[in-house]
DNA sequence: ATTATCTATAGATCTATAGATAATGC
DNA sequence: ATTATCTATAGATCTATAGATAATGC
């Protein structure tokens, strides 16, 4: 792997265990096979570092809900199924646990609104899908938008679900999670 | 307010928006209207803080969990309903975003034991709760649990689009929630 | 010439204690 | 006597840069 690689791998082991800001520049090097000053000639800082990591948790899953929004002729409900299997597939089966990136305080600054905007185009995918299935389609706009927010949030606390039990399997606890978010949106 | 509960309150509003390790002694204890170095002489450290904050934000839960243990003449399905409402109330209803505290990497600490010890007693009562219902007596022990984690997490998860959305209306959010923690189990 | 590394360190914190002073309560 | 507070600071970091050295590629 790039010097690159090996910092962001380091990066994403270290920052969902101990969070970002009790991780020092000097354990992300030396994780990385380097001395702390030798990560300058890679990346500027820690920020960059979870700016990345951030943007490639995230912009699989929106690559595959475009994919699947342009599917139209298979059910909405089997594409909703999908893309929540995917996601949580996504955030919780990787090396580390790289969705609890989510759960930082820090990415709620302004430096990550990259992050947030591309989430924010995931979110919209969620909607559309929902809003395209058969009990979607009957629902006043406000009441679509709670459920999205809903089958959102399950997807993000199985994160934590995750993070305190990580070493359930998790392609059946992938598939759960899918059928339960369709329960939510009550198809 | 006494002082302690001055900083009681500082530290909650600071360790939910900026993250613990991001918080120093001397920001809590200037919020709370002390020098840095008073603050020692009511608390031993941020850990004390973090720990009585993470213990208060569960026990009322668990209090009114057990409590709807014991009311065996209502529906298990309007007490689980009613203890999804409550939580989500107490987790997302306060001050500040006090759930926002299950979110910060450093709770799983061995520091914290005891948090995790109430909160494996609330999801133990949830899970109960489930057990009870028309549709959780028909269950399998192993899809019990599993349906169990889904609401666990659900919950969980709301404190998040909580904290992307703090505006919301929480009574209105706290009750689909419970609606769809019913539609989840099946209920 | 450029790239990759290292050691050393300036400058900026941050925590927790020491020690002094004032206020309170017997 | 005890409690509450403060200032000052020792000791321990941590980040980012400076400057040196070695290795690589034209």
């Amino acid at each position: 792997m790039s010097p690159r690689g090996e910092l962001l791998a380091a990066a994403a082991e270290l920052f969902t265990t101990r969070g970002y800001a009790a991780t020092t520049t000097r354990a992300v090097a030396e994780r990385a096979g380097m001395r702390q000053a030798s990560m300058y000639h890679y990346v500027s800082g820690k920020e960059e570092l979870l700016a990345e990591l951030l943007e490639s948790t995230v912009t699989p899953s929106l690559g595959y809900a475009r994919d699947l929004l342009t599917r139209d002729a298979e059910p909405a409900e089997e594409r909703l199924w999908e893309l929540c299997r995917a996601d949580v597939e996504l955030l919780c089966g990787g090396p580390h646990n790289l969705g609890g990136l989510y759960l930082l305080p820090e990415v709620r600054a302004e430096r990550f609104a990259g992050f947030h905007a591309v989430r924010a185009e995931l979110k919209d995918a969620y909607g559309q899908l929902i809003a395209a299935t058969a009990v979607g389609a009957a629902l006043a706009k406000s009441e679509l938008e709670l459920r999205t927010d809903l089958v959102f949030g399950l997807i993000e606390g199985v994160i934590l679900v995750h993070r305190s039990d990580p070493d359930r399997q998790v392609s059946t606890f992938a598939e759960a999670t899918a059928d339960a978010a369709l329960r939510i949106v009550g198809a």
